[in-house]
RNA sequence: GGUGGGGUAGCUCAGCUGGUUAGAGCGCAGGACUCAUAAUCCUGAGGUCGUGAGUUCAAGUCUCACUCUCACUACCA
């Protein structure tokens, strides 16, 4: 048994996520905080909204709302959805919490003592009308370059050039669309990475169990030489800046924390958080190197536009404070889920949310589908045939009927109770030792993360059942010897058990179902086959007269009737 | 522009450090079975591995060029 946290990047707060957000990181970090929980590992999966920076703050400010106001409802909103979507965070908390704020403030000073900030003075854009700062984003204007009037302050999205919000030809806010914008000089508190370039390179050539995606990011942003990073903005919400006696550090009034240096901080925030419900948690036992954490195996879920920050920014901030925290060992990065090939647009209604997605399909249904079609090597296109495919193939076909299947032969031929008798023969040594080979390496793939190929494998011990009972066929036994049709029974009842305990990480609510009609206590419901003999032991393992019941259909199919309305409300392929 | 992915059966994808007839699922065709959600099981057809060179006894796998596509590019997060 090992301690494990799992973090998956934090969403952020303005409005619900979409299923890419879902796929690339809090429904991997969840299936596989609950695979390591069945594998019994102590497991700690933390996860939170991030909810600081201009959107928080527009996006209040669109709804009428104060921006703390707004910041409670969303994050309940997504509360709400990711519980609909089983999520199972020990703790979801959120970046404004106060241990947070106090957290952020103190690695700041730490980092200062030991020399790792400076102040300096840049150039911004600012916005009488608005009457605020403009993020890059937000500053609108003629390229320089091709004269295109919509160029954003950042790159031009008709030539590509990157620019320079200062460069631009009639600026306008993109906020208000007002030209009465200005250059202002402001002050702001700079990380020097640099500093910690060399130290940084050593520790991400060491790491071990980051795919390549995320790799050669952190590589090529070191390559190209770590610049220093502003990490305060000219804003009022979010984590103040301070100084040694916790009073508004000069000249830092209507300043704030950048986002990116806060948030991963409310991973730390979030487990005291955790901690402070319950007397008995220690925080520091998993964050503190010396306080315990030096066992812990600390695992990142995120998106791939989150790596840098995940693996070079991050990583300094915690390095920086010289003080013994837990570094990140092992880290996924997902690339993203596509919608027919092209991008997620709200504005378009292209796409599918959390909150619409439950009106759609059950939480199941998305999670196999996500999970089996994972963005893990490449972008991954969502389409409704897709859906439709995988669903009624893996969930339904498959699994579904497998499980129907047996069980009702069992309620009308041997009375709803586990058969006894029969002489195990050639199809029980088969499919023993299917799955003597076959579960291993579903555990070694939860175990490096691959998740299609854990999803296969998956679906192919379900496979390898329904082909069991084939072999067997107890129902063409029981014609001649109902003791032989009985073995054929009772095998294929304790695999439905065993699909069941597989299904658990993936398909939880499909998998309770199961687990339940087969009156399978809470206790036995564990991954603990102990080795190759358990897995045969446990071909066995129902008690003979055990009453079990027929589940009712477990898996709905998706009827091509389902298929064109939701491409029509969700503008799928025309 | 720079950097990094990717381009393998109709579709979605596996193919690690180069080595017998290139794999899986879906779809398709034929067969078997009848316990089951018109489900399942078996068999089969289908690919000159983006293009062109090169290295090698041997390349989907290495090198170079070209081409298409996606993402990232630090003040959106």
């Amino acid at each position: 048994m090992s301690k494990i946290l799992i973090t998956s990047a934090l969403p952020y707060i303005n409005g619900v996520k979409h299923l890419g957000n879902l796929a690339g990181s809090m429904l991997p970090a969840d299936v596989y905080a609950r695979a390591m929980r069945l594998l019994g590992h102590d497991v700690l999966y933390i996860c939170a909204t991030d909810e600081h920076g201009t959107p928080a703050e527009l996006a209040a400010q669109a709804e009428g709302m104060d921006v703390s106001d707004y910041c409670d409802k969303m994050h309940e909103a997504q509360k709400k959805a990711g519980a609909y979507f089983g999520l199972s965070y020990d703790y979801f908390g959120r970046s404004s919490s106060a241990a947070t704020h106090k957290l952020t403030q103190a690695f700041a000073l730490t980092l200062e003592t030991n020399g790792l900030i400076e102040e300096r003075v840049s150039q911004q854009v600012y916005s009488k009308a608005d009457q605020r700062y403009l993020p890059d984003r937000y500053v609108e204007g003629t390229c320089p370059g091709c004269d295109f009037e919509g160029a954003r302050g950042d790159q031009c999205d008709n030539c590509g050039k990157l620019l320079d919000p200062i460069d631009l030809i009639n600026p306008y806010s993109a906020i208000s669309g007002s030209k009465d914008v200005e250059v202002r000089d402001t002050n702001h508190l700079y990380l020097k990475q640099s500093a910690m370039s060399d130290k940084l390179r050593d520790w991400v050539k060491a790491a071990d169990g980051w795919p390549p995606l995320a790799m050669s990011i952190a590589l090529k942003w070191l390559d190209e030489g770590l610049r220093d990073r502003a990490i305060t903005r000219d804003l009022s919400w979010g984590v103040s800046v301070v100084d040694a006696d916790g009073n508004i550090r000069e000249g830092f009034e209507g300043k704030v924390f950048y986002v990116w240096f806060d948030a991963p901080i409310a991973y730390i925030g979030a487990t005291q958080d955790w901690a402070a419900q319950v007397p008995e948690r220690d925080w520091e036992s998993w964050w503190r190197t010396d306080k315990g954490a030096d066992d812990v195996r600390y695992v990142q879920f995120m998106g791939k536009d989150n790596v840098a920050f995940h693996t070079l920014s991050f990583p300094v901030t915690l390095m920086g404070s010289g003080e013994p925290w837990k570094l990140v060992d092992q880290l996924k990065a997902f690339n993203w889920v596509t919608w027919y090939g092209g991008k997620f647009s709200t504005s378009q209604k292209r796409g599918v949310f959390m909150d619409q997605a439950r009106e759609i399909a059950p939480s199941d249904y998305w999670r196999w589908h996500l999970m089996a079609n994972a963005p893990e090597g490449n972008d991954a296109a969502f389409t409704w045939e897709e859906f439709q495919a995988t669903i009624n193939s893996d969930l339904a076909n498959v699994l579904g009927n497998f499980v129907n299947r047996i069980t009702k032969y069992t309620v009308g031929k041997f009375d709803g109770k586990v058969p006894d008798g029969g002489v195990a023969g050639e199809a029980e040594a088969w499919i023993t030792s299917e799955l003597q080979t076959r579960i291993p390496q579903l555990i070694a793939y939860y175990e490096s993360r691959e998740f299609r190929k854990a999803m296969a494998e998956t679906r192919a011990i379900w496979a390898a059942g329904n082909e069991y009972l084939t072999q067997a066929a107890p129902w063409t036994h029981y014609k001649t010897d109902v003791d032989q049709a009985a073995i054929g029974t009772r095998y294929g009842l304790n695999l439905v058990v065993l699909f069941g305990i597989i299904a658990q990480p993936i398909i939880p609510d499909a998998a309770a179902k199961i687990l339940d009609a087969m009156n399978i206590p809470h206790a036995n419901r564990s991954w603990n086959f102990g080795g190759r003999e358990g897995i045969a032991a446990l071909l066995d393992a129902l008690p003979r007269g055990l009453n079990i019941t027929a589940p009712d259909v477990l898996f709905t199919k998706i009827e091509d009737d389902d298929v064109s309305a939701w491409s029509q409300s969700f503008g799928g392929q025309t």
